[in-house]
DNA sequence: AACACATATCGCGTTACTTCA
DNA sequence: CATGAAGTAACGCGATATGTG
């Protein structure tokens, strides 16, 4: 889906959160490509955001609606940077009074920490702490299929899968061509604690961060990936929600254009057939923009509309991807 | 103050591995 | 059992912010 790139620009340029741009002229309503299968197929959650305030929603990009437009708020206006300031400080803050997450509480899935760690990108000092094996976890496949990746530090030749062979201290063996890339599957209770952790705020702060990876015997380095590949497939499901949601849009659109073209159509006619009557008419239909949902509206909509939420009916409301951890059923 | 550099973190795209139908 | 698809941990890279000399 060429989405990512757009989303890529929109984060980049902080402006519009859709990652999409639905460019639809009223006389040419350009057809949206519907998503792949497979997002119809996953079990998405959908929640209007404005119906449900106390859902859970994507924690800073702030979306409101407005109408058919649908417009985007980073962070309250804040810029990118301001943004992860305001984000660590409010972390740094939630961390110092509740000064523990209680959902770590009680969580002892892992084995005692042994060893340490190299990392390529500096020395972070809660990133030090002792690596953790987790023998809960899936051990993935113990013969190496392919070189260790370039990043010598990380999680390669980390002691979290342990050899078949006993032995698994340092496993340097990974860096010199040999090794491979050891994925572990975290255990359930693991993605639990980071799933409760994940709600209560989608990014970390380094304390954070240690102390989840210390309840959790992984490393640091392990819970800030997860974090990350977490964000991003929150983001992929909300922008799955939100191609759905602009195709709607689209056909909503593209429904009202044809309308609006059999009557230019018939007023034509009858202004052929009798000039007359035509000219003691009032005007046939005015096309005005809704000011509060900038919406294309007729008089006769604004006539004949119920105004539950907009001066012109119902404004389209942007649905919210609920998640959870994905599951296949 | 301006600059360079190191460090940390992020998002994104990708890869490789695991799990399951 | 083999296989393909889906899920996901981990990686590489570039961008950005921050701290330090």
């Amino acid at each position: 889906m060429e989405m990512t790139v757009n989303a890529r620009d929109e984060e980049r340029h902080g402006s519009l959160g859709l990652g999409l741009s639905l460019s639809l002229s009223i006389a040419t309503a350009a057809p949206v490509e519907p998503p792949p299968p497979a997002a119809a197929q996953r079990a998405i959650t959908i929640a209007p955001i404005s119906s449900h305030p106390a859902a859970p929603v994507p924690p800073h990009p702030q979306w409101w609606n407005g109408g058919a437009g649908l417009f985007f708020s980073p962070a309250s206006g804040m810029d990118r940077s301001l943004e992860r300031k305001h984000h660590q400080k409010q972390q740094h803050e939630a961390a110092f009074h509740s000064h523990e997450m209680p959902f770590l509480r009680g969580i002892d899935v892992n084995r005692a920490p042994a060893g340490g760690e190299s990392r390529t990108r500096g020395s972070c000092s809660e990133d030090e702490e002792p690596a953790a094996s987790s023998p809960n976890s899936t051990l993935s496949s113990l013969s190496g299929k392919r070189p260790a990746a370039t990043r010598s530090g990380d999680l390669e030749g980390s002691d979290h899968t342990p050899r078949a062979g006993g032995g698994g201290s340092d496993d340097e063996d990974s860096g010199a061509g040999g090794g491979s890339r050891k994925k572990l599957r975290l255990s359930k209770d693991q993605a639990v604690v980071l799933e409760e952790s994940f709600k209560e705020h989608n990014t970390l702060n380094p304390k954070q961060k240690a102390a989840l990876a210390k309840q959790l015997n992984l490393k640091p380095r392990q819970v800030e990936v997860w974090f990350q590949n977490r964000r991003a497939r929150t983001k992929l499901k909300q922008t799955e929600v939100d191609c759905e949601f602009l195709k709607r849009c689209c056909d909503t659109l593209t429904e009202e254009n044809r309308r609006l073209q059999r009557e230019v159509a018939e007023l034509r006619a009858l202004k052929l057939v009798a000039p007359h009557q035509y000219a003691r008419m009032p005007p046939p239909t005015t096309l005005t923009m809704c000011p509060s949902c900038e919406r294309l509206a007729t008089a006769d909509d604004a006539a004949r509309r119920p105004a539950p939420t907009g001066p012109w009916g119902p404004v389209p409301v942007r649905p919210v991807f609920v998640d959870g951890p994905a599951r296949r059923s």
